[in-house]
DNA sequence: GCGCTATATTGACAAACATCGATATAGGCC
DNA sequence: GGCCTATATCGATGTTTGTCAATATAGCGC
């Protein structure tokens, strides 16, 4: 008895769009995606923002300690959300003395403007 | 008997940067970081870039039914992430009998662009 | 009307996240 | 050495997120 063969992608789809025109992801290029996911993931916290944008309009480097009076939240919290900045490479830390001075990393900011703006 | 008199920011800081080169963040702008904030929350999960990148390559609009198959996830789950994205702006909906049809708001993510761009 | 199909919403649940207080680490100064 | 200060890490806790299966909504064709 022969066994009934599967029609797969009999041609045009229920909703009218070809199917032939959808572009699907390609997976060699999903690493690019998931770097591009925690940069956001980075930039998606307002504290996170604030902390950015103190940094950048106070052209120079600050401390951590002069970053923890400015958002009302605990020190720990402060280093925690410098942690992920800096994981994510938004930021570079430079620990002198007792000190850990941070300054935004404007490449790295740069590259995440570039695949959104691949993205579009 | 004379109060002693608190001293506010006597000048260098402990770290030696000075208070008053610190940009601190102006209240009238953190509307603006709170909507940049939720944008990039809508960017920061790597189906929901999957998303955008497929519907961006295929040229035209996408319908809901074509992007399911295309990550193994459940069809409430697309779903859910083109909620997130249409309520962030960065995709448009249209239905149209049956079908709902979705393109990028490339002005949108333009927006998010410059955003990010001003930052830096 | 009824049944079929595409999409949206709901409820449940586990995982991830933001926050804190407490503690650990480590550099400077006496 | 011992103390003080700045930063990092840990453990607990409440909140948010991503996911599913199940259900609701709504358009089309009979």
């Amino acid at each position: 008895m022969a066994t009934e063969v599967k029609v797969i992608s009999t041609g045009a789809a229920c909703c009218g769009i070809e199917p032939g025109s959808i572009h699907e992801a390609d997976a060699a290029q999903d690493g690019a995606l998931a770097d591009a996911a925690t940069l956001f993931k980075a930039l998606s916290d307002e504290t996170r923002l604030r902390i950015v944008r103190t940094m950048v309009r106070s052209k120079h480097e600050l401390c951590e300690c002069n970053l923890v009076p400015l958002f009302g939240l605990s020190q720990s919290t402060i280093s925690y959300h410098l942690k992920v900045l800096r994981e994510a490479g938004i930021v570079e830390c430079e620990k002198r003395g007792l000190w850990a001075y941070y300054r935004v990393n404007t490449r790295a900011l740069m590259g995440s403007v570039k695949v959104l703006a691949e993205l579009a």
